[in-house]
DNA sequence: CTGAAAGCGCTTACAG
DNA sequence: CTGAAAGCGCTTACAG
């Protein structure tokens, strides 16, 4: 599978003349074995001096001669000696670094939010572990668990399952935890989560708004919390508004295209078709939008909101109206809140919810065909 | 920053229910001061048994009686002992860790990419330590030296810099290091790239076999690699049609949406308007079909090329003509030839390139407006 | 200003 | 089947 050819023969000379000039390579060759790497102690016995001084040099603390500095310098220079955190790690305490699990760090919704956890632990000196559940409880907490043993000092969690009582003892014994975008299962954790309910509450009295009485919801898993707190919100709308829901008119389920194909054409040719739809995510919102594209010439427009913002989405015609959310802000809340945490802040258990942004672009503000209906 | 408010009260009171009836938490709680985990140790000590025996059992080595293993079993769960990685690594020498070093994880180009490298650490037992450089070449060195002095096995290396000379005596201790999408500078390493050079030239070929010559290339910073070879193959796939290229028809520079949209105005409106576009990658994409889209009314149509595929890039209309890599394969060679290494494979360092593939969607099968020139 | 000893929590090699 | 001793590479107390 690696040995794919190189296509184009004068590119790979090309390349290969760039990398065989590239000079000071040999040269830096160390002395010791392929593998080993040298120590504190083989820097001391260089040197001639004690362990501590080569630490104390390593650490920038004072109370070293500049003679006897320098003699360490030069040593760690020769040996190419680089600290080995792993051992100070274990001596100190403190890791250092954060564990952050998610669903898929693939989806664009994603990678602004591990991003914005990265800064926020870069900020505090930490590195970020990053692993992806797949949605798949078990994978999560196996990773959990396999972050715990590493000792990372606190873990930023968007969960796949609902139970999480295997983290009570991590919890009790030191690791800061804060979930995202959904709340722990059966624990007392922080958590950070986007306005979900109000969010798909807005969405669905905008539909109502522009004239739409038969609405239909597409969403996520029923047993993901935000799924159902967007059926809540869709419910909630109606009802306010005094407008029936058919049962029809919602499916719930997993988000692959295919599913979400069938449910959406369901009820777009249903005897009472559905004038406008309500995507519970970024997922459904793309392949509903496939779904309208491809249908046939003299099909009545559907009007369509959809939770979470995407790429392009103002450049397609219409352009796609969203509940935004913004990712990068919820890691950023959660990883402020994990290192507040890590500083000492006591105190229950907060649950922090993050407000959504109806963006209004065209697709949300279409009426619906001029209806008999009084 | 944090103290937001819950905009639903309703929802909020909902929500405390739910978390409030949680149950076994407390029960949980362990005896030993926050903050303070069990060890070994400890276990033996509570089981009356030796600290070998113990870690027999931890690790599932054999030789334990029934008995001996049960209480030793108990012994854990009473604590809520989990076994310190950390430890255990520093006693083994390898750490099941690798780090892997990008741009910007929030771009949707580098999402997959990490998502497959974590795939491939995962199915070798390891973990992933992600890191973003923000195309900081002194923020990379500092990033992959701390990664070093974490003693990651290796490393999957998307270089911001052209010197990376500063990683020779980390390569000689043992860290294997394969470079992605861009060449190592400066030192004598695996590296796994994309066709940029010849993907480049089938775009721009393409554009010529519709019928265009006045052609212009929107890149990026001509030091980074990528650009510079896609720069190559559009200077070779000109040059092979005998088509001159003029200097207004090509730049070069940072991504931002404003020099992208300033450049492409310029081309568009010279006085010998190019009549196609060839973007360098997916941002330069995006900015140019949000260009392209704001023109008034009568502007003759653009061609356009653009390097990277995206989604909804067949939603727009024109769907977006595109030359498609695989970052997700990208990151899966890397992390497979990674690991092959650590597996002790030997041999010069590897450099391979993956190949790129056209997708036609419409905006690259354009023709030039009925032109003058014979 | 400098360093020898003990210890972080495990595993390795060895002996019963 | 079981365990005491030594050591992984550092830092922490402590003593010169």
């Amino acid at each position: 599978m690696l040995d794919i050819p190189c296509p184009h023969d004068d590119q790979r000379r090309d390349e290969r003349t760039v990398t065989d000039t590239a000079p000071g390579t040999a040269s830096r060759t160390p002395t010791r074995r392929y593998g080993t790497r040298p120590t504190m102690k083989d820097v001391a016995a260089r040197a001639g001096v004690g362990l501590k001084t080569v630490s104390r040099v390593v650490n920038g603390e004072p109370g070293v001669t500049p003679d006897t500095e320098r003699r360490v310098q030069e040593a760690i220079t020769a040996l190419g000696f680089r600290r080995n955190d792993s051992a100070r790690i274990l001596r100190k305490g403190r890791t250092a670094s954060i564990g952050l699990v998610l669903e898929d760090l693939a989806d664009p919704f994603y990678g602004p939010l591990s991003r914005a956890v990265e800064e926020v632990a870069r900020a505090h000196g930490a590195l970020l572990i990053n692993g992806s559940s797949a949605e798949d409880p078990e994978r999560e907490q196996e990773l959990v668990l396999a972050l715990c043993a590493r000792r990372v000092d606190g873990l930023v969690i968007i969960p796949a399952g609902h139970d999480h009582r295997y983290l009570a003892p991590e919890m009790a014994a030191g690791v800061a935890t804060v979930f995202v975008d959904r709340p722990a299962g059966r624990v007392d954790a922080d958590a950070v989560l986007s306005d979900s309910f109000g969010g798909s509450r807005d969405a669905v009295a905008h539909l109502i708004a522009h004239g739409h009485r038969r609405i239909g919801f597409l969403g996520d898993l029923p047993g993901i919390h935000t799924a159902a707190e967007r059926l809540r919100g869709y419910h909630a709308a109606m009802s306010e508004a005094g407008l029936p829901v058919h049962d029809a008119w919602v499916s719930l389920g997993p988000t692959d295209p295919e599913r979400v194909r069938a449910a959406a054409t369901a009820m777009l040719n249903a005897a009472e078709p559905v004038t406008a739809l309500f995507a519970g995510n970024n997922r459904v919102t793309v392949t509903v939008v496939r779904v309208l594209a491809e249908r046939p010439a003299p099909a009545a427009p559907v009007a369509l909101v959809g939770f979470d913002d995407f790429e392009l989405a103002d450049l397609l015609s219409p352009g796609i109206t969203v509940i935004a959310q913004d990712s990068a802000q919820l890691g950023r809340t959660a990883a402020d809140l994990l290192f507040r945490r890590l500083d000492g802040a006591g105190g229950e258990p907060r649950r922090l919810v993050l407000p959504t942004r109806l963006i209004p672009r065209g697709s949300g503000e279409l009426p619906p065909p001029t209806d008999p209906t009084p």
